[in-house]
DNA sequence: CGCAAAATTTCATACAATAAAATTTAATAA
DNA sequence: TTATTAAATTTTATTGTATGAAATTTTGCG
């Protein structure tokens, strides 16, 4: 069962204050598309110079920064890390055969998105014979507002929750400011309905449709989804698949289930 | 000009203890190939469990970490982490055209290494026509000791840390007990010479030469390849190759000294 | 060369990280 | 099912260290 952190826990408990700013400065530095210099890394963080030099100076140790002149940035030990990931995340293993399979059975491009904070992650993708026309390149962000994959995996959410992954996709400009709950909700699958569908959405010209992958734990937080070039299949066309998408979500719930760690 | 922490000052500075436990414990986690316990992360990081546990529940906070049942694993928030990495690093990016003309113009596989700790990283590969009969994925790590592109990175070290060098690798078993920093040294380019060889060296049938990407601080910590199966190219056509292998290190240096930050 | 801004170090203080021990939970055997 | 043991987790007193203000040094720029 995976566990999701519980935040009643994680904020009464003693804090860890220097790992969690130390984090924050990691995730700052992957906003920019520049280096950026302390003053600056330190105020978009919101803590002072000192501190946040130490940080850098630590993460740098251990080649998670790099530093150029008096510019700091993402370092190169994110991609062992990262490929550490791809090869023995469970997940992530699993999920290729079967992306590959679904691929090859519709013509489509197969999709294993992993929900991460308030956004979610491209994980696994297995472009299909009817190539979308622009490249989405493995561990890109994306919004959770916006495309059937995203979609799903808040469909699940409370009011709360909701509210913050709207204040979060117009904070990260996914959305226009006064982007709303209510029309977040309009866009959500029905209630009752297991799958989400996008036209135009994130992508123009693509469609898509996407189910959630189930896990013992009840927290929905992968997606896995079936997109096409619009010229190529219509909105029938994609939602004849969700009954194969659905049966591929489950067959990777149930191969994860019977894995032994 | 890259900046490289320097150790003295890094200890002798408040020490940012619960930072650097943190990330030993996430790289830890990347020397597993399965999911892990506590217990058992605890041991293998010589810390206690209490400490181990908020470290993870942290970590786990970001998706730096993930965890199913009672086993932790690496999560997948590196994965855009690296993402950022390669799109943004200048060295990266810089490095690409590069590599693939060197692919064409050889048609041999291009590869760029960055020194990370007592390994390297392959951080980018352009394959070329004779290809090398195996693949070899982006970050995947490899010794110092071995291969062209790792022997170039450390043929500029002192006798100390050469030391540190082979104990390293002994450690992590790409080198047999007993290694000695002299063997290494027999292996490594002559004095004078700024390029490495290798002959099945780190992989069989394979051969491949390498050239330093010189910095503005002088310090070495990336490297550039030719690498080719022994059937296609003797050691006479790769050593024909090393002006045009220099000529890029060059070209790619000088790229990022115009980089303005 | 001299000024202004940024980076870095120093340092006193408050707060947080730590591991031992206690408690709870889970796993396994009887 | 219950007993037994191990693992995970929480609690707690103590120790240590992370913190930002201020001082100092370095850097960039006119």
């Amino acid at each position: 069962m995976t566990v999701e952190p519980k935040a009643s826990e994680a904020r009464s408990a003693s804090s860890m204050r220097s790992l969690s700013r130390a984090i924050e400065v990691f995730e700052q530095l992957q906003r920019y598309d520049h280096p950026q210099r302390l003053n600056q890394i330190a105020k978009d963080c919101g803590m002072s110079s000192p501190t946040t030099l130490r940080i850098l100076r630590v993460l740098q140790e251990y080649g998670l920064v790099s530093q150029t002149d008096k510019s700091y940035r993402i370092g190169p030990a994110v991609l062992p890390a990262a490929r550490v990931f791809l090869e023995s995340d469970p997940l992530a293993r699993a999920a290729r055969p079967i992306l590959q399979h679904l691929a090859e059975q519709t013509g489509l491009t197969a999709s294993l998105y992993s929900k991460l904070g308030f956004e979610r992650v491209l994980v696994e993708r297995v472009v299909g014979a009817a190539s979308l026309g622009y490249d989405l390149p493995q561990g890109r962000r994306l919004p959770l507002t916006v495309g059937a994959a995203g979609k799903i995996l808040v469909a699940a959410l409370d009011a709360d929750q909701l509210e913050q992954v709207v204040t979060a996709s117009v904070e990260r400009k996914y959305e226009p400011a006064g982007f709303t709950v209510a029309e977040l909700r309009r866009r959500l699958p029905p209630p009752g309905e297991d799958f989400a569908y996008s036209e135009d959405e994130r992508a123009t010209g693509v469609v898509s449709v996407a189910v959630a992958v189930p896990s013992r734990s009840g927290t929905i937080t992968e997606s896995i989804s079936l997109t096409s070039p619009m010229e190529s299949s219509s909105r029938d066309d994609l939602l004849a698949q969700v009954p194969e998408l659905r049966h591929s979500a489950r067959r990777l719930a149930d191969l994860l289930a019977s894995t032994m760690y």
